[in-house]
DNA sequence: AAAAAGTGCAACCGCAACCTA
DNA sequence: TTAGGTTGCGGTTGCACTTTT
């Protein structure tokens, strides 16, 4: 099977396979568009990229989804939405694309979304609110590398969906007052504010969650 | 036994973000 | 500063395999 510029496509062959794994293996991972000539296949760098990401990277874990990871998965989900190469970056031999998969073809259909009060499934399926924070990176210089204790605090308080009706975290729930996330993330965050021109906490989650979005999550779920 | 429907997963596509000259 | 090239992401599709009718 090829496409209109005579690049392969479809299922790779194991012979491919190996191609593709001894060119990475000699030059190393990256330089994408360089590794079809490289590696001498006819396949487009994406097809490459892909193959290598989803499918023959060693350490990528294969088989059924743990209990442990699916929880992660729903809650993780809960906090992000559909970002699955942040999800994936937290189960360790898992791929974004594993993940996603797994989420349309199991979880999707076991949890259900409410997208206004009173949907009719309520009764049926637990509620999500996915929650889409808007990307946005903390400038260098205020993204420092504080980690402090209630940081800890601070993510088991949104995971365990400390959310008000609209979706929000309700930061009156819990301590983490207006005050007191300048102090939790050790960053000056009025600054940040005032650089990005959004506020942070009077948003709600969405808008500031992202300041400790990049902090080793993992760490803090074990 | 055969056809239809359902399921799971690999792969493709379009696009936005990022990089670099 | 900007434009072209590259990378990475999420959505979607295609297909092989399994289950149901």
């Amino acid at each position: 099977m090829e496409g209109p510029l005579g690049v392969r496509k479809g299922a790779w062959t194991e012979e491919e396979d190996d191609l593709l794994k001894r060119c990475i293996q000699r030059y190393g991972e990256g330089r994408w568009h360089q590794v079809p000539v490289k590696a001498g296949l006819n396949r487009c760098r994406k097809s490459c990229r892909l193959r290598w990401l989803n499918y023959l990277k060693p350490n990528i874990k294969r088989g059924k989804f743990e209990d442990d990871e699916v929880d992660l998965i729903i809650r993780l989900h809960k906090l992000l939405g559909n970002r699955w190469t942040l999800i994936a970056g937290r189960l360790p031999g898992r791929t974004a694309n594993d993940v996603k998969n797994y989420w349309n073809s199991h979880i999707r259909k076991t949890v259900g979304y409410c997208t206004k009060k009173g949907h009719k499934d309520d009764q049926k399926t637990a509620q999500i609110k996915v929650i889409k924070p808007k990307p946005w990176t903390l400038p260098r210089r205020l993204a420092g590398p504080s980690k402090p204790e209630n940081e800890i605090l601070l993510w088991e308080s949104l995971l365990d969906g400390n959310q008000n009706e609209e979706g929000m975290i309700d930061t009156s729930m819990n301590s983490f007052q207006d005050q007191s996330v300048t102090e939790l993330l050790g960053k000056e965050t009025s600054a940040a504010t005032e650089e990005m021109g959004r506020p942070l906490v009077e948003e709600g989650l969405g808008s500031w969650m992202d300041l400790v979005v990049d902090f080793d999550l993992w760490d803090l779920l074990k």
